[in-house]
DNA sequence: GTCTATATCCAGATAGAC
DNA sequence: GTCTATCTGGATATAGAC
């Protein structure tokens, strides 16, 4: 019993996964309200009816979504953080690859759009409102800390870090929206126009490739 | 009588001007399918039914509210190329320009916003996408020609002057969201991290101001 | 677990009185 | 021009058969 008890569990996990997959393109694309329960169970390949199986209501999943994306972001945030290496080449390291994931990861850019307008929205579910008052400061913090530590070692230009954080953060956002927007047409800039903000002197360094951490989304 | 027509046509004109008004806020906040007719007419203390007198239906106040956006923006922009200064400085005061609209003015953080997410969702009306998408070329065209031409002279680094503009615009949209997200506790950047994406030099240059084209929204 | 059918509700839009 | 009352459609969520 135990043995098919687990079983039963993972096939519904991964039922569950399914549809915040597909739930996460049309909540990207068209926002909570405008997302249909039925678009969801279509894409899925399901009814309406067997959606509720899974999830309790349409702002059930949206939340999970929410929380899902948190957890990773803040673990990546924690983990360049953690990086043996100057904070000046975490920086370069950083934008590199979120540029990398930004181009190639569909997931990734919904995700930061989805985010981004749930945060706004007072039509939000207050679960997700409240995941995101408390989880979204985390990858600022850790990006400011890394900033300050470049002033300390003169890599970093002397501007306040919380404000360098923040303009990080927000070319960031801002870069996903357009892949958002514009889809397959979109090319990421070149990685040294950005990192020209935030660095001191123009010194060349290698780019570094790093594994990604969301996933080629189709 | 055509003089009471004429002020007729007034009244009408500044009521469907109250309407658009307070629907940018719900937009830009919620979205069009979350934003109910309610909302509108109670925000503007009128009946829905009257709301009928002055619009067709939801989507035409949304369509109207885009389209007017535009207008205002490309006019900005065409103005800004016309201007008798030096490309770089086009670039310095177009920056600090929209900085200070975005930090003072609640409509146009409000109506970046709105846009962005119009231009992504196929829920929106397809007369206002058909307006996204002939109009919104223009100020990207524009800031890439005077890039262009900074190269020329030599004032703006040689990157590729169609990214370096999207790269700019990429920017300033990110900031309007961030500013539609975090309201009255947003401070806009020292705009020196911004143009020192864009020069060659660091040269202190003093900053204009101007006159904001988007009035302050309360 | 999965489907179909249906109850319920809510919002957009209209009609008609004043 | 303005309101209240109402029609109508569509979407969430539930019930119940298989």
């Amino acid at each position: 019993m135990g043995r098919n008890a687990d079983y039963n569990q993972r096939v519904r996990d991964e039922r569950r996964e399914q549809i915040l997959s597909h739930a996460l393109r049309f909540f990207a694309d068209r926002g909570l309200s405008a997302t249909k329960i039925t678009d969801i169970a279509a894409a899925v390949g399901m009814s309406q009816g067997l959606l509720y199986h899974y999830f309790r209501s349409k702002e059930e999943i949206f939340t999970e979504i929410i929380r899902e994306a948190f957890v990773k972001m803040n673990a990546a945030a924690r983990a360049l953080e953690e990086l043996p290496l100057p904070p000046r080449e975490k920086i370069r390291m950083a934008i590199v690859q979120l540029l990398r994931d930004i181009e190639t990861s569909r997931d990734f850019a919904c995700t930061v759009m989805m985010i981004a307008n749930a945060g706004i929205s007072d039509a939000t579910p207050v679960e997700a409102q409240a995941v995101i008052r408390e989880e979204s400061g985390i990858p600022y913090a850790v990006v400011a800390r890394i900033m300050q530590a470049g002033q300390w070692d003169g890599s970093i230009k002397p501007h306040d870090a919380t404000e360098l954080s923040m303009v990080f953060w927000t070319v960031i956002k801002g870069l996903a929206l357009h892949k958002a927007v514009n889809g397959t047409a979109f090319k990421a800039p070149d990685a040294r126009i950005l990192t020209s903000m935030f660095f001191t002197e123009e010194s060349e360094g290698d780019d570094h490739a790093e594994q990604s951490t969301w996933g080629n989304g189709s």
